[in-house]
RNA sequence: GUGGGUGUAGCUCAGCCUGGUUAGAGCGCCUGGUUGUGGUCCAGGAGGUCGGGGGUUCAAGUCCCCUCACUCACCCCA
């Protein structure tokens, strides 16, 4: 081992080329896909203020926020007055309580950004990583719902991931279920947590959780029998509509389903059982799925809660998150990448066979470049051969030789590294035909990009 | 946090059970196969305190103990 290690902190990642360029077009379209929608972006600081972010997220995620200890004659302190943010809805809570006068209402937004946890790393599981938000906050009605999960679906599917189902569920069908099968109030949430499990270990496996758990006999057996009856979710709703909370959910339930037009991206199914986030949800909650990972790949509900911890009103909200770096994970997978690869390279790589020759390659290539035509020319010394060779691992498609020799007739020498063709001609038709061997349309500059040169 | 697994060359690993001359392979890397031609091929080369510490032994990569790191399952999440 060096004296310094170099590997990244555990649970962070250094992104590679083909990393970065794969997770770009990612975002780009769910971006797309929110913007369709209506959601408009927002930026958040990286860190904030400590009392921002506690008390929001239970005692287990309160251990996992990153502190930033007091700087200058307060760092002796030990203590911490700010944190890196952990999600990106309390950041939104704050903005939407400190300007929600200023804002739409109600205020769709989008957000893609890093978050931070001080979490044990895992398979699939981050220290830092990407976290890809829509909420609406100040939307009280099922269209705030809907529309969450519509946009979370259409920017799945604009990803090219068929076959998401989309699992609904709600936070009062959820009490109901518990107050139905005579569950205890102070049980519900570790009951609900093993019946979640159901898909995993079966009917029988979450009777034996929910034993364990303290669950009375007769509660896990009408539980037991419900479960394994021919359809589950029929046998669950059934009992949940005995309970006048659990009805509300189901009606709820129901409408919400209504409201979602059958667009053919995925399927919507009601899971009775689906418990997630239980923490700060109050209304319908979702979790969309994809059958090559055994995990949720996106997530949310209703949270009406929250926005009114920072301020004097209570704020309806819904919002949705996906899954990122998983969704990356099953793109990367189905592209068979590998990480730590190159991108595509440069149009042409310009070697340079002697370093008299550098002014004058570099002039040749900023012509090129002038022509819309993508050119690298070679920083390091060194023998053709060598320099052919990095061509050839960066993927350049064309390499361009320009030494003595064709300096002196006013030529330049192309050679297409697949085929090994290589070509003298004029100096001023190579741009000709390295436009026309790309493929690129004759005429035009620099594809737009969104640089605009700036006159002081 | 509980249990299992793995740490040997830049990477993937063999060698360990049945201690014993200079610790190996594949890939990668570097050089060469004469003048300015890559990817293929051929030849050669560099690179390892065998994760760290202690112990047993004439002798430890190999056996024992401790420690650290990584990893899988449970838990929790995205």
């Amino acid at each position: 081992m060096p004296p310094v290690d170099v590997s990244p902190p555990s649970g962070t990642r250094d992104l590679f080329p083909a990393d970065v360029l794969l997770r770009r077009r990612t975002f780009a379209t769910v971006q797309d896909a929110f913007e369709r929608h209506g959601f408009e972006p927002l930026d958040t600081p990286a860190f904030e203020r400590l009392e921002v972010l506690t008390g929001k997220y239970g005692e287990e995620g309160e251990q996992l926020i990153f502190r930033i200890l007091r700087r200058g004659e307060h760092a002796a302190s030990g203590e911490a007055d700010l944190a890196l943010r952990y999600d990106l809805t309390v950041p939104l809570a704050r903005v939407v309580a400190r300007y929600g006068s200023q804002l739409p209402q109600p205020f769709k937004r989008y957000q893609i950004a890093s978050v931070w946890r001080a979490d044990r790393p895992g398979r699939g599981r981050f220290r830092e990583f990407t976290q890809c938000d829509i909420d609406i906050a100040g939307g009280d009605t099922l269209v705030a719902d809907a529309t969450v999960i519509l946009a979370v679906v259409d920017a799945l599917a604009a990803l090219g991931l068929d076959g998401v189902t989309v699992h609904l569920n709600d936070r009062d069908a959820l009490h109901g279920l518990v107050a139905a099968y005579g569950i205890p109030e102070a049980l519900g949430a570790s009951a609900l947590t093993a019946l979640d499990k159901l898909a995993k270990v079966g009917a029988d496996g979450v009777a034996a959780e929910l034993r364990e758990r303290g669950v009375a006999a007769g509660a896990v057996d009408a539980l037991h029998a419900d479960l394994s009856a021919a359809d589950p979710t029929a046998a669950l709703v059934a009992r949940i509509g005995t309970d006048a909370r659990g009805r509300t959910g189901l009606e709820r339930i129901a409408a919400l389903q209504a409201l979602l037009p059958d667009t053919g991206a995925a399927r919507v199914v009601h899971d009775p059982v689906l418990a997630r986030g239980l923490g700060y949800y109050t209304g319908p909650v979702f979790e969309c799925t994809h059958p090559a990972l055994d995990a949720s790949i996106a997530a949310g509900g209703r949270y009406d809660g929250l926005i009114g911890m920072f301020g004097d009103e209570p704020v309806p909200a819904v919002g949705g998150s996906l899954g990122l770096e998983r969704i990356l994970l099953i793109l990367a997978e189905q592209q068979g990448q590998e990480a730590g690869g190159q991108g595509p390279g440069p149009d042409v790589l310009a070697t340079v066979l002697d370093p008299d020759d550098a002014a004058d390659v570099l002039a040749v290539a900023a012509g090129l470049r002038a022509a819309g035509v993508s050119v690298d020319v070679y920083a390091g010394g060194g023998r053709m051969k060598k320099q052919l060779r990095h061509a050839d691992r960066r993927g350049a498609r064309f390499a361009l030789v320009r030494g003595a020799d064709e300096r002196a007739t006013g030529s330049v020498t192309l050679k297409e590294l697949a085929t090994g063709e290589q070509t003298t001609l004029p100096e001023d038709a190579a741009a000709r035909f390295l436009r026309d061997r790309l493929g690129r349309a004759d005429g035009a500059g620099a594809d737009a990009d969104g640089t605009t040169s700036e006159t002081a």
